[in-house]
RNA sequence: GGCCGGAUACCCAAGUGGCCUAAGGGAACGGAUUGCAAAUCCGUGAUUCGCGGGUUCAAAUCCCGCUCCGGCCUCCA
């Protein structure tokens, strides 16, 4: 029997491609994820790509692949208006620190949150550090990987110099000019490639392009889709000296000098949200390319479709605009966010829903009662290999054969969730707790199916209190009392169980 | 206008030419259980796959046209 082979799409390709590594032994596979933007806490549109990214490299780990996966947290930062593709308008990490001022001004913020609006490093520092929260929450291995090896997330503000050697090689290449303004520029028309990514080839930009490119900034480039390199500008809040003047990078060189430096200058994997296709995907392949001479620079492009909030388009102003954290602080546990956020193919639109977060803490819960069951029986034994099959273990073949259907995760739980359904008293309880912790490898909800601590209301002590009281008036069958305080409880929002051992509560999530 | 992804029951979603009078989950409903609930367990659910044509012995699946939703076309995961 050949071992299983994944069947992935491939955005430069538009179809779908059996994936095989560069690595001549085929088992090492490079990863490279666009990660966020830290002027602010993701929010759960990020954490849809993040986690479609995690799913894909624990399908490849499932698969027996070694996956050396990278992740950046972009520091610099960008423009607020970049209507002229070069710089315009103001830097984000400067918006940023005065919502920050702010929120510590209004007590949104802890007053022991030391942080100096005015430092952009500082500001950056802080919500990285939040990501990597947020990450290891939701089970983002980079994120835990990292801790071992640093380098696996990295920031662009520790690239710089790698960055400014990439813009002289594409010069030296014939690549990039000093456009009229000082301004670096990569010249596409140097590179016949662009557009294949995104479709946005020079002629269907020029046919589309109109009104948004200024002629002023035009007059200082070769041709309209030319993007910036290097901008010197001495009076931005951050910014490195270069051969062409203290100034800072263009937003698409971080992503393919750490690509590069940390990966190698052809890789196997690049991801992203559906927005990065075009124009960042596009130029890093144009930058990358360039410089490096090789045909490709990641040889598979994986791209995750827009997260829909309510069957809206998440926004602020809609009020339906939701980070991670926001989530866990309603009381969601990590596990059904997870799961919510990635049980949708990675190439739908997903419409994110409380109810829909309610179905995966259901089924999560079900999937753990079994596993939990299975371990009990399992303590103490050790593998019975005369024993038949059961149904986890029957199950797995199922399982994986889905995940290599381009991630086919709703197939893969519907093998599951048909193994639950099925007799496995018969079956080893070691192999098959074996089986299942091998499919929550894939969907990482076990570990992390509990509601994050935080009781600043002061919620438990009241419920304590009420429960005690409902359960001495069950004693004393007063059913009107018990019923009186199980209605207190659930206007505070607590939802109670009574079991064979006593009475349990939990937080109702609306 | 150009390029791309999608439309299956109340909701999420599988299915890629015959095994489909369409998997799995949730909700709902009925039953068991419970002081009553909740949770749990058992059962019920689309003769139909956005619309209209076509190909075929056979279509949710292939082809053509249309409608609608979503994304990108230099802020965005």
């Amino acid at each position: 029997m050949s071992a299983p082979v994944l069947s992935l799409y491939n955005t430069l390709s538009k179809s779908l491609e059996s994936f095989s590594p560069l690595d001549p032994a085929g088992r090492k596979v490079t990863f490279y994820s666009c990660g966020p933007t830290v002027y602010d806490y993701a929010h759960i549109g990020n954490f849809r790509s993040f986690l479609n990214a995690d799913i894909l490299r624990r399908t490849l780990e499932l698969l027996g692949y070694e996956v050396r996966h990278v992740m950046n947290i972009t520091d610099v930062g960008h423009m607020t208006d970049d209507g002229n593709a070069d710089g315009g308008g103001e830097d984000r990490m400067a918006v940023a620190g005065r919502r920050l001022a702010e929120a510590k001004k209004s007590g949104k913020l802890p007053a022991d949150v030391a942080i100096d609006p005015n430092d952009p490093y500082a500001i950056a520092e802080f919500y990285a550090q939040a990501f990597l929260e947020d990450s290891k929450t939701l089970g983002l291995k980079v994120a835990f990987d990292r801790e071992r090896d640093p380098g696996l997330m990295p920031r662009p503000t520790r690239y710089i110099r790698e960055m400014i050697l990439l813009v002289e090689r594409l010069i030296a290449r014939n690549h990039a000019y000093v456009g009229r303004d000082g301004v670096v520029y990569f010249d596409v028309r140097s590179f016949p490639q662009y557009g294949k990514l995104s479709g946005n080839t020079l002629d269907n930009l020029k046919e589309g392009a109109g009104e948004r490119i200024s002629a002023e900034n035009q007059a200082n480039k070769r041709n309209a889709a030319d993007f910036m390199l290097w901008k010197p500008d001495a009076t931005h809040i951050m910014r490195w000296p270069s051969p062409w003047g203290e100034g800072y990078p263009g937003w698409h060189l971080e992503c393919s000098a750490m690509a590069a430096g940390l990966l190698g200058e052809e890789i196997d994997l690049h991801s992203g949200g559906e927005d990065n296709i075009f124009p960042h995907h596009e130029c890093e392949i144009a930058q990358s390319c360039g410089a490096s001479g090789h045909t490709h620079f990641a040889r598979h492009w994986f791209h995750t479709r827009h997260l829909m909030v309510e069957g809206d388009k998440m926004s602020k102003s809609k009020g339906n605009f939701y980070t991670a954290r926001d989530m866990f602080a309603k009381g969601v546990t990590p596990a059904a966010l997870r799961l919510e956020l990635v049980r949708t193919h990675y190439r739908s639109n997903s419409n994110f829903t409380m109810q829909g977060l309610a179905d995966c803490q259901r089924q999560i819960d079900r999937w753990s009662r079994a596993y939990e069951a299975l371990k009990a029986a399992a303590a103490g034994k050790s593998p019975d290999r005369a024993a038949a099959a059961g149904p986890f273990e029957s199950a797995l073949p199922t399982f994986i054969d889905s995940l290599c259907d381009d991630l086919n995760l709703a197939r893969a739980m519907a093998a599951m969730n048909e193994a639950l359904g099925r007799d496995g008293s018969a079956a080893c309880p070691v192999r098959e707790a074996t089986a299942l912790e091998r499919m929550n490898g894939v969907l990482g909800v076990f570990e992390r199916n509990a509601v994050m601590a935080g009781d600043d209301d002061g919620l438990e002590g009241k419920v304590k209190a009420l429960l005690e009281r409902r359960t001495a008036a069950r004693a004393s069958k007063n059913w009107a009392e018990s019923d009186k305080v199980r209605d207190e409880l659930a206007a505070l929002g607590v939802a109670i169980k009574d079991g064979p051992q006593g009475t349990t509560w939990s937080r109702v999530v609306k």
